[in-house]
DNA sequence: CCGCATCCTCAGCCCGGGTTCAGGAGCAGC
DNA sequence: GCTGCTCCTGAACCCGGGCTGAGGATGCGG
């Protein structure tokens, strides 16, 4: 795992990159904001730990140089003070996680950890099954290279049959995690939505990605039909 | 995709709801630790986002008793303090994730698709008796590489005899564990399905997989025929 | 304020498939 | 072979799940 720590406090850094090479960890230090920026471009670091206070560019700056840059790397941000705008702004900036000096050194390399784990983000994080994609987070869906409208509920539900590519969901699983706890309206509801989907990513390709399993439900075909 | 919201404070738990709302999640809140802990365990939620300061029982509990309930669903904990220990204790007691307030909603949304992304993996969970498989989820059927599209009735006969493959079973066991208690119909109906079965697994592939054992039931060849 | 997109309701239709039934075939004992 | 079972088989009935089109309600942007 290699990390890469941005910080120009020369004791502070000098201790860490100490305490994290004892835990394993390959680590490189950069002193100020514009050598952290390059060398987080440069190399694929596994992780970026990111002093705020920096001489130069501040730590939001490379944050969001970094992001604009395509740059998905996970980044924990050190700030010194306990403010709540340093810690807000940092995760709008794109960071994936904060510390607030002091902090002791379980923490830093649990809270990596967690980071690592995590993994690199996947900004796209798109879900797919066979040439039918879809981006939840982004609330876009396509087959194949092309690009299909979807409505929030429409997107919801095709969501979830994704998720379960394969096998058989119920209307009323459907129901239960597409609509809220509230819903009492008519269950018809999912066989209307299954039919709006049809008509926009099965009918317009001649395909059947979503299969009617009479009595149990539908199943979205593994291979996207 | 459906998600549990435990926390106490009005203000914020409804502007979490509305935000994750806008994301297309169906949002759930409960407002105390038991209230949460119910709600979690009589619903399929996709993720659950669980205040660690709570009245009556706090997040550390409600995570343990879920936990020792068997819910597995992914559990994010938010937490106040930035208390090293809060954090260490949150993972212990089997949570996910964690996220320390005050938190952005594109951090918190990232998380839950995190998350949700390393979610259930879609067991297989096939049967078989020989060259017969069966997925009971998917409600399907394969005689070796070739899906033999069967209705629900006829799956849950074939499901009951391939578990108990190699063994007699008898009508009314058939009947006991497929249909429901207060069937009071024709017990041939049993025998009409086997025939059915035997129609589309066993005649056109020339075998004899279902075999008869007369004045006892039926057998399943374990070898699948 | 109007128009449009989205979400939901409703009622009618169609057909798959679960069930029943009656008669025929096969097996076992005499 | 005859009798009395059990099991098989084909056809017919009919319920209800699933599909569909139309239209009302709601909310949002212009």
């Amino acid at each position: 795992m290699r990390v890469l720590v941005v910080e120009d406090e020369v004791a502070l850094a000098a201790s860490v990159k100490r305490g994290l090479e004892a835990d394993g960890f390959a680590v490189d230090v950069a002193h100020d904001g514009v050598d952290g920026l390059w060398r987080a471009q440069e190399t694929a670091y596994d992780v970026v730990v990111l002093d705020l206070m920096l001489p130069g560019m501040n730590g939001f700056q490379v944050c969001r140089r970094l992001r604009a840059a395509e740059v998905w790397t996970p980044i924990l941000i050190l700030t010194a003070k306990d403010g709540e705008l340093d810690e807000t702004e940092a995760l709008d900036t794109g960071a994936d996680d904060f510390l607030t000096k002091p902090f002791s050194h379980l923490v830093l390399v649990a809270r990596l950890r967690a980071l690592l784990r995590r993994g690199a983000p996947a900004r796209p994080a798109v879900i797919a099954a066979g040439d039918l994609r879809l981006d939840p987070a982004g609330r876009r869906c396509w087959r194949g290279d092309i690009e299909i409208a979807l409505t929030a509920r429409e997107l919801s539900v095709l969501e979830h049959l994704v998720r379960h590519a394969g096998q058989v969901v119920s209307k009323r699983d459907v129901l239960d995690h597409v609509w809220d706890d509230d819903f009492e309206g008519d269950p018809n509801i999912v066989e209307v939505y299954v039919r709006y989907l049809r008509r926009k990513v099965d009918i317009p390709f001649g395909r059947t990605s979503i299969e009617t399993v009479r009595g149990s439900g539908y199943r979205l075909a593994a291979d996207g039909g």
